[in-house]
DNA sequence: GTCTATAGCCTGATAGAC
DNA sequence: GTCTATCAGGCTATAGAC
């Protein structure tokens, strides 16, 4: 009798298809939302059998909720990794990098977390209220205190966080519209160039 | 006998219900995205049987083009409205001004056009590369040449109008999160003054 | 571990009485 | 114009053979 596969998989099979079933969900969960995206196309998508894949996973919910767990861990790591101990603008302008760059390698990531919000969070937003919210806290605190001494302009350090995620993810977000209008001109490049410059005028000291 | 419902009712009561269909239907489309929301759950939002909505509109498909018809004819205006004539500033500002209005009066607009973008724009592309982008194109043009007169600092313009819609959509569409952050604070109020301060560094000539 | 088959519910849309 | 009743198809999830 063998047991359901538990969330560290035992065997090669398992890691493989625990990883290409989590792949195909975060492809059509972040186009169609949870209720818009159906179990078949995740299956169809990861090539299993409807049934197959519910015997990795209890249910549509669970993989949802597997994919946003594995989300949250690693959406944040960027802000977290802002030195208080380097360059206040430096810093800043490195954070901002480092996010437009997931922008550009994780655009499905960045649209299951958009989708996540448009509807209104119901599954994660204890999560923001706490963790988020205790780690925003204590980069604005940062910031302000670089402000303090003259090391940054002065702005309100929460918008200007809020700036940086809306600035970077609109890359990911709004992918089509942003192509629509440029054209065949690369988004990415452009995009790097003018939020470098945006920060350096906005926060650099006289 | 009598004709269905032309796209202008004739009566008050048809008028009425119309406009109780769509405004139910933006509440459910802007948080479910279009395969996630139901007949049932729309006409149920705007107090009419499902058999009674479906005599208004044919289809699912029919109202939410309906929906997105009459935004897209809404949604553009603020950018139209920025005067030649003007002074380059404060045109840019009134701008950024009348957009994040709309995010704040309008959050469920915004969310729907966001949920459209996110899912690849299926049903709107093509307005997107004609005349969203003439659209965007002449707006640019105009910003260019008041950057080459002198009379604003030199910056990508495309990627100056992502920023302001970015920015400013940011509070309707991720307004969950926002207020999970900030807390009791009024999220529009720090906003405004934070995009003004913004744009001013960004682009007041010395 | 993976499949076919199917239960049982929900969905979009229609028929027809009033 | 609005309702009840209902169809046909799609949905999640399970049963059971292999």
């Amino acid at each position: 009798m063998t047991a359901k596969p538990a969330a560290r998989p035992r065997t090669r099979i398992q890691a493989k298809n625990r990883a290409a079933i989590l792949d195909a969900a975060l492809e059509v969960f972040s186009t169609h939302g949870f209720r818009g995206a159906t179990v078949d196309q995740i299956a169809a998508e990861a090539g299993l059998s409807k049934p197959n894949l519910l015997y990795y996973f209890p249910s549509k919910e669970a993989i949802h909720t597997a994919l946003l767990e594995r989300l949250l861990d690693t959406w944040l790591d960027p802000l977290r990794a802002i030195d208080p101990g380097g360059d206040p603008l430096e810093e800043v302008l490195a954070y901002v990098r480092r996010k437009l760059e997931m922008s550009q390698s994780f655009p499905r990531e960045s649209r299951l977390f958009a989708m996540e919000m448009i509807q209104g969070a119901p599954r994660i937003h204890e999560v923001l209220s706490s963790d988020l919210k205790v780690l925003v806290d204590e980069t604005a605190s940062l910031l302000e205190h670089w402000m303090a001494q003259g090391r940054l302009r002065r702005v309100h350090a929460h918008h200007l966080i809020f700036s940086v995620w809306s600035l970077t993810q609109h890359y990911a977000d709004f992918d089509v519209q942003v192509r629509a209008v440029l054209g065949p001109e690369d988004p990415f490049t452009g995009a790097a160039d003018f939020v470098e410059t945006l920060y350096r005028r906005l926060l650099a000291p006289d």
